[in-house]
DNA sequence: AAGGGCAACAACCGCCACCTT
DNA sequence: CAAGGTGGCGGTTGTTGCCCT
């Protein structure tokens, strides 16, 4: 399940590991740290980029790494996360122990992601219009971050083209917002504001007040629409 | 048995942030 | 402050194995 092995015009092989350098270099960093990745390819005597003997040593060599299926509770971890803060592969390897950021995004690629897919569509869809917005944005004028009235109605407004479902997956609820060409989910236990993308802010539009608002440049907007949303759901859906 | 399609995953590549000089 | 080096990250690719027809 490897690429085939070659030699590059420097005379650094390239594909798959053998025993014999995975001994090396186990050997090498075991006994002396790796304590600059260029150079130790020469040290411990394999012919590989330093680059490759990094990503072999962080993915499969390391003594903590841990091989095999993933628990139930890993899944669950990987699944929160990724509705949390999104392909952040390595901090989601760093709260698994044993697990590297390649494995768990390999994992995501070939068996989570179709699992959330599935969630997401859970338990409907529904059009914001559908609901009563003066009542809701009144609620949301001091919790929100916005001016006053005008600017949620305004906000509101502006985001009803799009559609929005709330759904649930486990324990952990999320929001997902489809435009045209993209679409973003998000949890709504929200402490990282990283996982509002640009794809999807750039296709939106947001208008405020007359204004249009640069969403990802803009955290203040980032988060009122998080927390209109986190409003929105906890009081129309049970 | 053959072969086509898909899944799995190790490894590569390009980019970027950070550090050092 | 700028430039170059280095490590780290995330997206993607390439190959093998498995399953289905």
């Amino acid at each position: 399940m490897t690429r085939s092995l070659r030699v590059d015009k420097n005379g650094l092989r390239k594909g798959p590991w053998n025993k014999e350098e995975d001994d090396k270099l186990r050997a090498y960093i075991k006994r002396y740290g790796h304590w600059n990745w260029r150079e130790i390819p020469r040290f411990a005597g394999v012919s590989r980029c330093g680059k490759s003997c990094r990503l072999r040593w962080m993915n499969y060599l390391r003594p903590d790494i841990k091989h095999g299926n993933f628990t139930k509770e890993e899944d669950d971890l990987i699944m929160k996360m990724h509705n949390k803060i999104g392909n952040k592969w390595a901090k989601i390897a760093a709260e698994l122990p044993g697990r590297s950021d390649n494995e768990i995004k390999n994992y995501w690629n070939t068996n989570l992601k179709k699992q959330a897919k599935i969630d997401q569509n859970y338990p409907k869809n529904m059009h914001l219009e559908t609901k009563n917005q003066s009542n809701f944005t009144n609620s949301l004028v001091e919790s929100s971050g916005l001016g006053d009235n005008n600017e949620v109605e305004a906000l509101w407004a502006s985001l009803s083209s799009s559609e929005v479902s709330f759904a649930s997956t486990h324990e952990y609820p999320y929001v997902t917002i489809s435009s045209p060409s993209s679409s973003q989910t998000c949890s709504n236990d929200y402490d990282d504001g990283n996982f509002w993308t640009d794809p999807f802010f750039a296709d939106l539009d947001v208008m405020v007040n007359n204004v249009v608002m640069a969403p990802s440049d803009s955290d203040e907007f980032m988060w009122s629409t998080m927390e209109l949303y986190s409003q929105y759901h906890s009081k129309f859906m049970i």
